[in-house]
DNA sequence: TTTCGGATTATTATACTATAACATTCAAGG
DNA sequence: CCTTGAATGTTATAGTATAATAATCCGAAA
């Protein structure tokens, strides 16, 4: 992860998840503009569980449909991804198009960088065709070491 | 996936893998074996309890553990991948090269295809490098309809 | 042969992830 | 008003995975 200016990056998605939301006529509630607001803190990927302590403390409930409910919507708005190697979640960083995620996932301090690439890499939607395979999405997920974390070898990097 | 003689390839994946076993060294035990067996009865995903059921049916221990050390020990070895979306497992159906692997999923009846496709896509490995990240493992999987389901109009395919 | 040590398996307990099902509330349109 | 669908509240449960420790097995070194 480059070093950047995180508050404005939070803000710039934020604002074109509103402006989204707006456009789409869909209901972005506090409950789920909150939950995207906790995910941006941060690049690393968050638990389900994680993000449902955080919702808690601010007085959003505890229980576990008040998480997975946001998180279904962010989802569908394509403003949050689903890590499925880590079974945890992450902002979009590319709010404004739509695109297949791949993920470079640091194993060791969980930190995840969505990189931004093309859709569906064409040797994967050439073997589709053939398979007569209809792909309605698509992710890549690589795991491995991080620069900071490569740098340290391989201990904590915070 | 095209139709082909499954018992032949349930043979060819197994032979190979006992070939690379005694290769490497490595103790393919009963329980290990067995399991292999059980994931290589079709190219559907089979979550872990599942295969724990039918380790447990034929007389291999009815914890957990029993199921994943096995799975452990199958995915380290490359004869078995996790299929993250489903969390579920398959059998590799190219054990006799490393890869990166890539799936089709069907959504309606879990099929999982695993395509032959290349090692970590270019695009990735680019982004990657510019991002100083060592990726150790990738994987693809994308989404959507089989070709049977397809044809059936998204109902159920067996 | 004995014994030592590593790998494997057994066992118990628990943590973590996710959804089902149904009740309640709320707000916009008829 | 009223009703209808979306959103939220609440309780319960299903499904996935690992920690921790004990017991066993087996080959290599003494």
């Amino acid at each position: 992860m480059r070093p950047h200016d995180h508050g404005d990056c939070i803000r710039r998605v934020l604002d074109e998840a509103e402006r989204r939301a707006a456009e789409d006529k869909v209901n972005f509630t506090p409950v789920r503009r909150h939950a995207l607001e906790i995910l941006l803190e941060s690049h690393a990927a968050m638990p389900a569980y994680g993000l449902l302590k955080r919702l808690d403390a601010d007085g959003f409930g505890s229980q576990p449909p008040v998480a997975y409910r946001a998180l279904d919507f962010l989802m569908e708005q394509g403003f949050v991804h689903k890590v499925e190697r880590l079974n945890a979640f992450v902002a979009c960083m590319y709010p404004h198009e739509t695109h297949t995620p791949a993920f470079l996932i640091c194993r060791n301090c969980r930190s995840v960088a969505e990189t931004c690439v093309a859709p569906t890499p064409a040797a994967l939607r050439q073997e589709a065709r053939a398979a007569g395979f209809a792909i309605e999405r698509s992710v890549m997920e690589a795991e491995g070491l991080c620069r900071a974390c490569a740098a340290e070898g391989g201990v904590p990097c915070s």
